[in-house]
RNA sequence: GGCCCCAUCGUCUAGCGGCCUAGGACACCGGCUUUUCACGCCGGCAACACGGGUUCGAAUCCCGUUGGGGUCACCA
């Protein structure tokens, strides 16, 4: 019996900044496929594109990776036997396998400039007709490269791209097949000695032993080229999964530009990785049976490659908050809590994070503000708490409304001399002695909460009454309704 | 434009010839709950792109049309 090899699979980010919601779920997928099979994660560095990497981004992907839970058994950072796992480390050998193409007539030297290249594009959409590289009949010779360097050409090297046609065998797909003559040669190595992707894709794959390539479907007008490449250089071809690709809510390429959209940006913003990786998980893939809320376990378990769809999926962001908003309430609190700090830990305008409370009052904001969609709905609702009294900004509009047309300020100033008397500044005693107020006056408690929550906040909008002047404590609850009062005119 | 891929509620999707008067979730609409906001609860609206076939029978298979997407770089 031919025993199947154990799976090996990739993500293999460019390092041009955070991950990307697209990037996470290819990352999601390969990383759930391995798991599942018992094989071997791996994530590499394509960093070929020396213009637009940008430093440090290496270690924010990784950083992204961890928070949504995706750990890797071989590549960057953990190391393995295949490194070292960024490209540009590896020249040596997509140098040698570019020097074997050649040799072998499957690649040739070619001197164009871009100007060059740029005008004879230009003629060929002007006849209409697609542009093909022209292939010439006799490959250049060493005495060739000379020559062009001495002129100061570029010297590039292209695969000589055979004229058949390739099928792909894509396990999400179908087969998809291009036709001889549609693909021309492509450059392989670029003048600086670098390699194009395509080299390096297909070199690093072969090396590390990939067996099972799942990406964005992009590539896949790509993969016949790659396949091409393997041939030529003997390597096996590994089983391709092209993904659909994820839109933004009007069917365009989702890109930075329409928002954020990338991993970290819903870790600043608030968001759980648990909520965010379920939600992207579903973006191509469903576990069937009406299922939708899953753990990381859970998806190893039903994952696979027959449930992943065929139609490009549209991100909507309404339905991440709805996952974000169970997510929270469902959340254990010390998973909560721990979400929280590390929200804490990365939110800069959050003015909770800025006056760093104790742990007891995060774990109070936390449970006063359930409910709550993502983290920055807790500032929203409690933020006003942590400015100072004097920088507190009064609602215009709910001054007019709640103490003024409503009679707020005739109530505050009975209040204030009540709240004054308490001795045991607690939920319990302050409810209570609200109840009784109202009771008294005949009043319904929004008549008494809602003057005593502008005049403590500013606006219409905290926790519950009780708790929220627990929690801003008694000297400046006092001192915030005496400040209010002075409001009035 | 050439080539390739795709097509179920507004969105993510279930459905792999009869179980579908098409199921779930989000959004939306209505109601309830309520000291504000949010949460929550109940109910409702809503889709097989179109046209041909195949078949006793089609959302499910085939062809075409239309629509959408991808790709045609010394970017990945």
């Amino acid at each position: 019996m031919n025993q199947p090899r154990p799976l090996r699979c990739r993500f293999a980010p460019s390092p041009t900044g955070h991950l990307h919601v697209g990037g996470a779920r290819t990352a999601l997928f390969n990383w759930l496929l391995a798991r599942k099979a018992g094989g071997t994660f791996i994530v590499r560095i394509e960093d070929t594109d020396t213009e637009r990497n940008v430093p440090g981004a290496d270690r924010k992907i990784m950083e992204d990776l961890r928070w949504l839970g995706l750990t890797w058994d071989e590549g960057i950072d953990v190391g393995g036997p295949h490194g070292p796992y960024y490209q540009t480390r590896r020249l040596d050998l997509y140098a040698a396998a570019a020097r074997r193409l050649i040799e072998a007539g499957r690649a040739y030297y070619a001197f164009d400039t871009q100007e060059e290249l740029a005008a004879m594009r230009a003629r060929a959409e002007a006849a209409k007709q697609t542009f093909r590289y022209p292939r010439p009949a006799v490959f250049p010779d060493r005495r060739d490269v000379e020559r062009a360097r001495a002129q100061g050409r570029p010297v590039v090297v292209r695969f000589a791209m055979p004229d058949e046609d390739i099928t792909v065998p894509d396990e999400v797909m179908g087969d998809v097949t291009v036709g001889a003559g549609e693909l021309d040669d492509f450059v392989i190595l670029k003048a600086d000695s670098i390699p194009t992707y395509h080299l390096a894709n297909v070199v690093d794959d072969a090396a590390m032993e990939v067996n099972l390539v799942m990406r964005g479907q992009e590539f896949l007008a790509q993969t016949p080229r790659h396949i091409a490449l393997q041939r030529a250089l003997g390597y096996p071809t590994p089983r391709y999964a092209h993904l659909p690709l994820i839109m933004d809510l009007k069917g365009r390429k989702l890109s930075k530009r329409d928002g954020d959209v990338e991993v970290f940006s819903f870790r600043a913003h608030g968001y759980l990785p648990e909520a965010l990786v379920n939600f992207i998980a579903l973006l191509g893939w469903s576990p069937g049976a009406d299922r939708e809320k899953l753990t990381l376990a859970e998806m190893i378990e039903l994952f696979g490659i027959e449930r992943i769809g065929r139609t490009n999926a549209r991100f909507d962001r309404e339905k991440l908050l709805a996952f974000n908003t169970d997510y929270a309430a469902a959340a254990t609190p010390e998973r909560l809590m721990a979400a929280y700090e590390d929200y804490l830990s990365v939110a800069e305008a959050s003015p909770i994070a800025r006056a760093r409370p104790d742990e007891a009052t995060r774990r109070e904001l936390l449970r006063v503000c359930r409910g709550f969609r993502t983290f920055p709905d807790i500032d929203a609702k409690a933020g006003f708490i942590f400015v100072d009294d004097a920088a507190l900004a009064y609602d215009p509009a709910a001054v007019a409304k709640v103490l003024v047309k409503d009679g707020g300020y005739a109530i505050l100033e009975s209040l204030l001399p009540l709240l004054e008397k308490v001795e045991e500044w607690t939920t319990g005693r302050l409810e209570a002695l609200l109840k009784g107020f109202c009771e008294t006056r005949q009043v319904g408690l929004g008549k008494v909460a809602q003057p005593l929550r502008v005049a403590v906040s500013g606006g219409t909008i905290s926790p519950a009454i009780g708790e929220t002047l627990v929690l801003l404590g008694r000297e400046k609850t006092l001192r915030r309704i005496r400040n209010a009062l002075t409001l009035r005119s």
